[in-house]
DNA sequence: GATGAATGAGCTTTCATTCAT
DNA sequence: TATGAATGAAAGCTCATTCAT
């Protein structure tokens, strides 16, 4: 066996931080950061505490690390069109990944919601809030605009409550949210093909 | 001197308790029920740790009193049709008693979410939100099944998800948020007057 | 109604005194001095805990007060002989004193014992102890003498711990001790009568 | 430096835990459970308080381990004759064991009884007083009925009685109790040599 | 890199005692 | 005399963080 390349200690290190963001994760969604001690992450995650703190300085950053993470996932979907106007024909694409990523990191976003609700812990994502929901709203207003809507910024806002409320109520009830109908009746309502806005 | 009367007594317990749950209101929504400790509650309230003690068996039970308050509130919305259907005449009524309260108990709302997505503390509310979602949805089916519309169940779903998505961007950023005119909005989209009905 | 004279107020307060020190003394012995808390006291005597203050300076001085009027009480035994012998025949009267006392104040007994077994709180009825043993032990002495004992000392301290652990045993189970019978034979091995020592 | 072995580890945790238990012990006999703080045994021990959390659950688990480990040394005297009788000759035996153990674990017996006298702290020790009590009356009636007494019953309970007395006394005043000379006049008169019964 | 024993600041809670009425 | 609201010191306990190995 020859010692391992500097790569492979990397991987390594890059595998671990995945494995204890991830533990973290779950439970400071499930029991609230404030509930969640460290002793029980490096338990579960199955480590010792010593170790989880050479990999983050503090629980603070930790906590950090998984909303940044989280973020960047989300705010990858914004990518393909980023600069761009959400053409009418691309919005049955655009929610579909909405609710994908929903559903896909529903536990990030239930700790999400909960940090965001708390206006002391807050200032750790209000940075990149403003990153998700700016281009957001640009793309919404640029949609409902072009559909030729009376009144685009409220269409916009509103359209974006009416997600929020969704990702809010999925969240609190995964099992018995009809999800899955829900998208599609707002793919029903809001995608309009060709120019008959109603 | 002779003792204060029970009257007296009963006047002073109640004023405190009020003072206390207020207090605690605050401190609780603004920085969560975890961070904010029992000292704080007190120094800001006027009064020492001990009597709150005196008031409140524990931390917890504060919450719950709290918690129980702010639900009795809201649920008397509901009182004046509880077993009734809701006419297409009364939703903007109803709207209007909605905004009203979300914006008169703004404080009491944020608390209320936050609890609601730290499911180990969710125990406290679980029951009482049972009491305000099930009527609700009562009352909503009925309204849109009233109202002509094709698939009631999803109306139903998808207003009350709007509603609770407004209730959380105004409570996220109250300045900014234009509830007022959202309100205007809801009322001109959702109540169908009378001989509009198809 | 005249008003109530001197002597009928002093009345009152003494009954009160006596109220209190027995509802204490009851608890103490129940839950130890500790574990009792002055409003529980109040509250079984159905007084306030600011009137308790006013007939006792302190927790510790209520403990005081109950221990010392218990001694008391047990030391009145010892009056009739107090400075005689106990004459082989007196014996079989003063067995029967000890174990009625014993007997009517049981709940005395188990608290008095508890507290001997607290060095820090033992200061409050260690010279009232001395009062009690010191004579004992020269009652004993002198009849263990007198009744040709080879070695009365010996005799006298292992029917001292005779006495005390069976009070023990009494106190922590009342209701399978026999102690009547106990009694009897105790009164069968220790009073002789005539001059037959075995 | 590589961490640790796990048997470095379990040396440190056994003594640590010895460590505590002894220091608590002698605390709570000297100035009674609920007299004696965490900080106090934690001090004297040279260690801090959260560390004494690592190692018992609560201060009543501490007392709890304690009381157990007193009641297995204890409960060892009766091994070697479990399931047997008592012959007479093994009583001079029996009796220098019982002492050697009183006079050993002393600061245990004070402990011990002070909590057997609290009825509310009782139920830990209750369990495991059965198991001292029962074997203890059985051997002795055994004895008793072998060596031909007319009450072996009662013989038994005020032997056991008069066992707890002189426990309980010596307890009381270590300095002045003369244990040894009472030893010896209890194997006087409780040894019955096989020639000499009647 | 990896361990878990060890720390100590700070939390919730209790309760003897005081005091305005 | 009598009340119970109010105090505050001190208790038990938790947990993020450190550090010798």
């Amino acid at each position: 066996m020859s010692p391992r390349t500097e790569e492979q200690y990397e991987e390594i290190r890059h595998e671990k931080r995945v494995l204890i963001m991830n533990t973290a994760l779950e439970l400071f969604a499930m029991h609230g950061y404030e509930n969640t001690t460290i002793s029980q992450i490096a338990k579960k995650a199955g480590i010792s505490k010593g170790l989880l703190y050479n990999y983050f300085e503090s629980k603070e950053y930790l906590l950090e690390a998984i909303l940044n993470k989280g973020m960047d996932e989300v705010l990858e979907i914004f990518d393909p069109n980023k600069d761009g106007v959400l053409e009418t024909y691309e919005m049955e694409f655009f929610i579909n990944e909405i609710f994908k990523t929903v559903e896909k990191n529903r536990v990030f976003w239930r700790l999400y919601m909960a940090i965001s609700l708390q206006p002391s812990v807050f200032k750790l994502v209000e940075k990149r809030i403003e990153e998700l929901y700016e281009p957001m709203m640009q793309l919404m207003l640029g949609y409902f605009k072009n559909a030729g809507s009376a009144n685009p910024f409220m269409d916009a806002i509103i359209f974006n409550s009416l997600l929020d409320g969704i990702t809010l109520d999925y969240i609190l009830k995964p099992d018995i949210f009809p999800i899955e109908d829900i998208k599609k009746e707002l793919i029903h309502r809001f995608c309009i093909h060709k120019k008959t806005v109603s």
